[in-house]
DNA sequence: AGTAGTGTTCGGCC
DNA sequence: TGGCCGAACACTAC
């Protein structure tokens, strides 16, 4: 569930319960007092990256889903809900996810030209931010949400496979062309991940994210632990060129 | 049936 | 102070 494009689809789903009042609240959150939003009416959804929002008009929840976290619209699990929203058109479930109250103007908090996902995107930005981290590991630079909020490590595989780049490259030694590419195809592949998503075809996609045999080569990917994230990487070090 | 992972935070250690 | 590391969290697809 938890990568960006997965948030703009629960935002999208959720959108009948815009401008509704909660008629009830429950759940067993620890991090917040539920009953606050009670005889509240959302004012509107929003997303930063992996971060999903739920606007009051005094404060907003963020939720975030971490590894396991999920939803359910209009039905239930057997589980304990987290936070668990009634109105009078439906209901909102959510499970094992971090909830959080943001009380500061949104923005704020977050720099909305650094999400994936968003309009606003700012490729330059993200550029100059890759350039102040020279020592940086491609494979970390594309988790890092700063950057490129939204990104998860499904992205990380398949834009290193796709723009042909080792994941242990430093940032500092791409030449120019490879790092605006960098900066393109994380988001172009953030679309595609989300139009896939949509039509339940995502994993059919995947060139190198859980493969064992490169496509364009046909020779066994390396399957590793990489660089501060610690998070799997799958490569070709035939057709990925180490920077 | 057991394992590993689309992620982040926090506390401890050096 | 700060970077690094591992644990914790909690669910389910394969």
């Amino acid at each position: 569930m938890p990568e960006g494009p997965s948030i703009v689809i629960l935002k999208e789903a959720v959108q009948q319960f815009k401008n509704k009042k909660v008629i009830a609240a429950s759940g067993n959150s620890k991090k917040l007092d539920i009953e606050l939003f009670e005889g509240q009416i959302i004012t509107g959804f929003k997303s930063w990256g992996k971060h999903f929002l739920i606007c009051f008009p005094k404060f907003t929840v963020r939720i975030h889903f971490m590894l396991f976290g999920s939803y359910r619209i209009n039905e239930h699990t057997d589980r304990p809900a987290r936070l668990h929203l009634q109105f009078n058109n439906g209901e909102l479930n959510f499970y094992a996810c971090s909830l959080k109250l943001i009380e500061q103007p949104l923005d704020e908090v977050y720099d909305w030209s650094a999400d994936v996902m968003n309009p606003s995107f700012d490729h330059t930005k993200a550029i100059e931010k890759l350039q102040t981290q020279p020592d940086m590991l491609a494979c970390d630079a594309i988790l890092d949400q700063h950057i490129f909020s939204g990104a998860g490590n499904i992205f990380k595989n398949e834009v290193l496979f796709r723009i042909r780049i080792h994941p242990e490259s430093r940032i500092g030694n791409l030449p120019n062309e490879k790092l605006q590419e960098l900066v393109t195809e994380t988001v172009n592949y953030a679309f595609d991940f989300l139009s896939w998503k949509k039509e339940f075809i995502l994993k059919k996609h995947w060139l190198a994210h859980t493969k064992s045999i490169c496509p364009r080569d046909q020779v066994k990917f390396h399957k590793a632990i990489l660089g501060k994230t610690h998070r799997r990487s799958f490569y070709c070090d035939v057709c990925q060129i180490l920077y």
